[in-house]
DNA sequence: GATGCGATTCAC
DNA sequence: TGAATCGCATCA
């Protein structure tokens, strides 16, 4: 079975964030398709953790691409990132959210709801219904046991539009949807 | 050891 | 539309 490497993440944050938009996400038994990602750049982004944070800075020094980067947010929730580290500059990909695939009933578990629709679709609830925490943060994920990423199946129209719960960096377009997917965390802005 | 804040979520 | 919520990074 194919599936995605590393090699993905050794080019810019915003073209692997648009491309990863239908692949399918495979955690530990759940998987889903992938609906919604923002990209975020090491350079020059007043949103990236390496603007303000010196750990982040150190931690895409320390890290190879591909790597998780998880962190809390808000006091409780997990937030999924892939480390990317391109040629031409680093960043990162945050997962926003999913269209549930295999593994439903125990991400429905693990959310306690019942419906399909909003299991995944925000950064935390897709963290809550995969069962991702903060043990991820610093590993190696794709291929490794029963965590990776299949590259699409079908060809998926892509939208982009500015990313979302921000205070800087609004101008640029870098939250990536499937155009019309029922699954996302909110439809996209029409520009 | 103290402080401030946030890449959210859910209920109203 | 608005408030809860609290761990963590950062700084003193």
């Amino acid at each position: 079975m194919k599936s995605i490497g590393p090699g993905f993440f050794r080019r810019d944050p915003v073209s692997c964030a648009r491309e990863l938009i239908g692949c399918v996400f495979e955690w530990d038994g759940c998987a889903g398709r992938i609906v919604e990602t923002e990209a975020y750049a090491e350079r020059g982004d007043e949103a990236c953790h390496t603007f303000f944070r010196p750990s982040a800075r150190r931690f895409v020094a320390e890290h190879g691409a591909g790597t998780a980067y998880v962190y809390l947010n808000y006091g409780m929730h997990w937030l999924f990132n892939v480390l990317v580290k391109g040629p031409h500059g680093c960043g990162f990909v945050l997962f926003r959210a999913l269209e549930p695939v295999s593994g439903v009933e125990g991400m429905s578990e693990r959310r306690g709801t019942g419906k399909s629709e909003g299991l995944c679709s925000g950064p935390g609830k897709l963290t809550q219904a995969m069962g991702i925490g903060g043990d991820a943060h610093g590993r190696r994920f794709l291929g490794e046991g029963t965590r990776g990423i299949r590259p699409v199946a079908e060809r998926v129209e892509v939208v982009a539009d500015p990313r979302i719960g921000i205070s800087k960096g609004q101008e640029l377009p870098w939250r990536f949807t499937e155009a019309g997917s029922r699954f996302v965390s909110r439809k996209p802005v029409v520009s």
